[in-house]
DNA sequence: GGATTTATTGACTAATCGGTCAAATTACAG
DNA sequence: CTGTAATTTGACCGATTAGTCAATAAATCC
């Protein structure tokens, strides 16, 4: 009288079920970058990642869900780079590795970048909360270190959070404004070097604003 | 055998068009900048408008119209800051003009900034050939401004087209992510003096990072 | 192979939304 | 005031879209 084993919430998914959550989070993040949560169909997702509509809505009940799971699956990532800045390390070093790492992941994953720009800009509806909690204590966090870098004479006078939102602005720049970073400079984006050039443009601006004089 | 005077498009504008053309695009500017053109509805528009939606629909035949008009009337100003760069001026302080101009809008027209950063984000597809045309000649040109002042050592090094990606970034930032930074910061963003203070961080960072070392 | 669970789909529904239209109301010129 | 043009609106329509459902096909377990 055990029972048969159903399908419950607990269980650990099927190769299947890992396999196509997978193809549907990677095409809803290149929908929801281009068009938004609104502007994203469930049809045009499912295209995209090469199944029925039902089908898709048999592994995420709701286009929301879909919003959800992408948000929370880039998330952490995002944040790597911040977290791994080391108290003890060379300051102008410090910085210089985490711009590099942003700069990187906005030149490898633009999708993701646009994704979050996109859901900031709109108010933060879905990770409004974690942006108060997650992400303010991870600034404060880290500003503590700045500032004890400034206190230091290590680096010039700087209200930390702005330096991170310099930071944040300028190294995703290149990832959310992509069309009109194109539009200005043609052809030479696609060049082999731009990136090398893009990465010492504002490596160049960013670290000697900050080095003490 | 003249006719009777009847509507044509030349003609002017009533004063009743022309009030309610402006509540209009100030409504689609506030519904657009903060859900996008998709994420917009006609009928909110016309809400916000305090008007029918079929009345709306009697200035603007269709969204889309809508939708260019709020672009239109806020392209050029939008581009008056970097127009304002005085060849003749002392670069340092032509910069410092140039970025408190620019941080100067945002705070003042944040849903300006946001709806051209949707639009960017989302593909440039209503203002894509401008990008092309209009702000790639005005870059051209203030980029061999900053060229010559760079040759004449009076900036540091910079590929001039990075030196603007990089105050459009920052500038534009507190403004499209304004929900993140008052996630981050709190109340304080509404304190007096927030405005200096970020405006300090800002022209801090950028400035010496350009200045010639 | 046979039974059971998982995966997939075509067909459908209800709701939303862009846009139309004819009719009513208001502003205004003479 | 009177007639004409400008303005406003309720009611409506067709298209799109989120989500459902019952039925089918495929995988898995014994």
């Amino acid at each position: 009288m055990t029972g048969k084993p159903k399908k419950e919430a607990g269980d650990k998914p099927t190769r299947i079920q890992e396999v196509n959550r997978g193809v549907i989070l990677d095409a809803a993040l290149e929908m929801f970058s281009n068009y938004g949560l609104r502007g994203t169909t469930i049809d045009q997702i499912a295209e995209k990642a090469c199944m029925s509509k039902p089908n898709l809505l048999y592994y995420f009940k709701r286009k929301d869900d879909i919003y959800a799971a992408v948000l929370e699956a880039t998330l952490d990532e995002w944040l790597q780079p911040m977290m791994a800045l080391d108290p003890d390390g060379d300051p102008v070093e410090e910085l210089r590795k985490y711009i590099t790492r942003k700069l990187e992941m906005s030149a490898k994953k633009p999708a993701a970048s646009r994704f979050f720009a996109n859901e900031i800009l709109h108010g933060a509806p879905h990770v409004g909360g974690f942006l108060k909690t997650g992400l303010k204590e991870l600034v404060d966090r880290k500003s503590a270190v700045i500032r004890t870098w400034v206190s230091q004479g290590k680096l010039a006078p700087i209200d930390p959070p702005h330096l991170f939102f310099i930071i944040w602005a300028t190294t995703q720049h290149y990832a959310d404004f992509d069309v009109q970073v194109r539009a200005v400079l043609g052809s030479q984006v696609d060049k082999p070097g731009f990136y090398e050039q893009t990465a010492q443009a504002v490596l160049s601006v960013v670290l000697n604003g900050v080095r003490p004089r």
